[in-house]
RNA sequence: GGGCCUGUAGCUCAGCGGUAGAGCACGGGGCUCAUAACCCCUUGGUCGCAGGUUCGAUCCCUGCCGGGCCUACCA
């Protein structure tokens, strides 16, 4: 599975939403999911980077901006600088963030991406003409509209009669198949697999990848030596994930460790973009003769109280607004903990206050709350000094439980991997039940040895048990683990590998007071 | 219209050839270190509907119903 050292490399990338709204609930997992996949690497110690960015070529932007009878490049500045700015609020720690109208990088990687395709023949012009619905940055056939509007959007599409470049597409079938079916291309998870496989082997078109610059009144990127052409916009999007790592330079070393190098490459994106990423976009690269990503890993949609959420029906969740009210390790435990691998999640308050309570208040915080509160009850908030070779049920459990979050999150299976953490926070309540430290301390105090020293050794336990728990939890939470960190006298770092095992690192340390790490989140009735 | 996915306890989800599991919620009991938290036990399902294959199906096949994603162009 996962032998990988402190020189294996880990690439994840979000996909690049348009700049012609605000960020969206869907976008706010997404991002999460990738920040806790690249901090979990980066735990590990291994050499990790995380790219995120804003699509802003597309026409629907252009229109976007008339419509609201803004300046153009105000508006995409302003949209591109609330999804960058998500990082704050939800705790994601992007290394990169690029903007594909004005970043410098950008316009001469994805034109020498082009060459590169053209180069081999894989580029033809070709006319024709059609009904294309700018919102859906596609062609509708006749029989496909709706009383000749476009049927997603309502409204009347252009006709378009021109000539534009396109993409051999047809002549990597095989290869898309093989690569995928080999899971050198591994996509996950499985079910989304087997639909690439399917839809592949049904046949693969050529595509139109470029539109006349008229158009869109010059916005996108201009193809190059064909001024009147821009790029259709996924080939332009898609080149984001290298065009941020200086492929426009003739060296460059973000691209040779990152792109080049035998790590991961990790695409997380929605389902609905999976075609892009899973086929155009490798097929694309292999045109170029560049290396391919590793892993496609698909996110389903969000619905809100069992609806599909929309603007017209007004129930479109704002994650920022989530974040106000219940904090920020609240949503992104419940991304984590209640978004299923396969179908759509559903996102309600209450379900997310429940969850909260149920696990981060009374499991996890509380365990935290009573462990410290014992230690300065029973010991002055002084952790024992006991040896950390000594037999524990708690140890014994703690030890299995980062191989099986590693295992989980190669998988992308982000509930596993927390429910593989959370047994240690069960078990340690149940621990505490079962030893009953409040009688070892009465025992203790009327003058038995024996007891003094369990009571060392069951609070020691707790204490590292707990310690552990906010290590591997770390990715999921930083703020929440850093929280019990902070209550236990320590600070999380990355490249701790070895904070995951079992250990004495405590011993000696004296913490600060019990103060709840997870306020309940009361609800008025 | 076509392709693909999906429908399992009140809720959120696992399981996917040998007649069902977890967490939460509900009910009962225990404990007191703790954020009225924690621990134990119980209750609870004709596994969307109807056929079929099989010794045997929630798990395979067909149809239907409900939900979802896609539908790439000289169709």
């Amino acid at each position: 599975m996962s032998e990988q050292n402190s020189e294996s490399t880990y690439y994840v990338m979000t996909s690049i939403p348009y700049v012609n709204g605000r960020p969206h609930i869907g976008f706010a997992l997404e991002a999460v999911q990738g920040d806790v996949l690249v901090r979990h690497h980066r735990l590990k110690g291994e050499k990790s980077r995380y790219l995120s960015g804003s699509d802003e070529n597309a026409l629907t932007v252009v229109q976007a901006a008339e419509v609201q009878g803004a300046e153009l490049e105000e508006m995409v500045a302003a949209n591109a600088e609330a999804f960058r700015a998500i990082q704050i609020p939800l705790d994601v720690r992007y290394d990169d963030f690029i903007r594909t109208s004005t970043d410098p990088r950008h316009f001469p990687g994805a034109q020498k991406l082009w060459r590169k395709m053209d180069a081999a023949g894989d580029i033809y012009k070709r006319h024709y003409q059609g009904n294309y619905c700018i919102k859906c940055e596609r062609f509708y056939r006749e029989e496909e509209l709706v009383d000749g509007t476009c049927p997603i959007h309502g409204t009347a599409p252009e006709a378009v009669d021109e000539e534009n470049y396109f993409f051999a597409l047809s002549k990597y079938q095989d290869k898309l198949i093989e690569l995928i079916e080999s899971n050198t291309l591994l996509v996950q998870p499985e079910h989304r697999r087997e639909e690439m496989l399917s839809f592949i082997r049904g046949g693969l078109e050529d595509i139109s990848i470029s539109r006349q610059a008229l158009r869109g009144k010059g916005w996108g990127v201009p193809v190059p030596d064909d001024p009147d052409q821009v790029m259709y916009v996924w080939v332009d999007a898609l080149s984001n994930y290298i065009t941020a790592l200086d492929y426009a330079e003739d060296q460059s070393d973000l691209y040779d460790t990152y792109w080049k190098g035998d790590g991961q490459r990790v695409h997380v994106v929605g389902k609905d973009i999976i075609r892009f990423h899973v086929v155009f976009w490798p097929a694309f690269l292999m045109s170029a003769g560049e290396p391919l990503p590793t892993i496609v890993n698909v996110h389903e949609f969000l619905m809100s109280d069992g609806e599909k959420m929309s603007k017209s029906r007004g129930n479109v969740v704002d994650p920022l607004a989530l974040v106000e009210l219940y904090g920020v390790d609240a949503l992104r435990y419940w991304f984590i903990r209640e978004m299923p691998r396969n179908g759509d999640g559903n996102f309600s308050h209450d379900r997310l206050i429940g969850r909260y309570n149920q696990d981060l208040a009374n499991d996890l915080g509380n365990l935290v709350n009573r462990s410290v509160g014992m230690l300065h009850r029973y010991r002055g908030g002084v952790v024992p000094s006991v040896p950390a070779d000594r037999a524990s049920a708690l140890k014994a459990l703690a030890e299995t439980v980062p191989a099986r979050m590693d295992a989980a999150l190669d998988a992308f299976d982000f509930r596993e991997a927390v429910a593989a953490a959370w047994e240690i926070v069960t078990r340690a309540n149940k621990f505490v039940d079962d030893e009953k430290p409040w009688e070892i301390a009465k025992a203790a105090k009327a003058g038995d040895t024996d007891a003094d020293a369990r009571l060392d050794v069951v609070l020691a336990d707790l204490i590292e048990a707990i310690r552990i728990v906010a290590v591997v939890l770390s990715p999921v939470m930083p703020s929440g683990s850093g929280r019990i960190a902070a209550q236990l006298g320590f600070g999380l770092e990355d490249g701790d590998a070895a904070a995951r095992d079992w250990s004495d690192a405590l011993a000696g340390r004296e913490l600060p007071a019990a103060a709840p790490v997870f306020p309940r989140i009361e609800v008025e009735e």
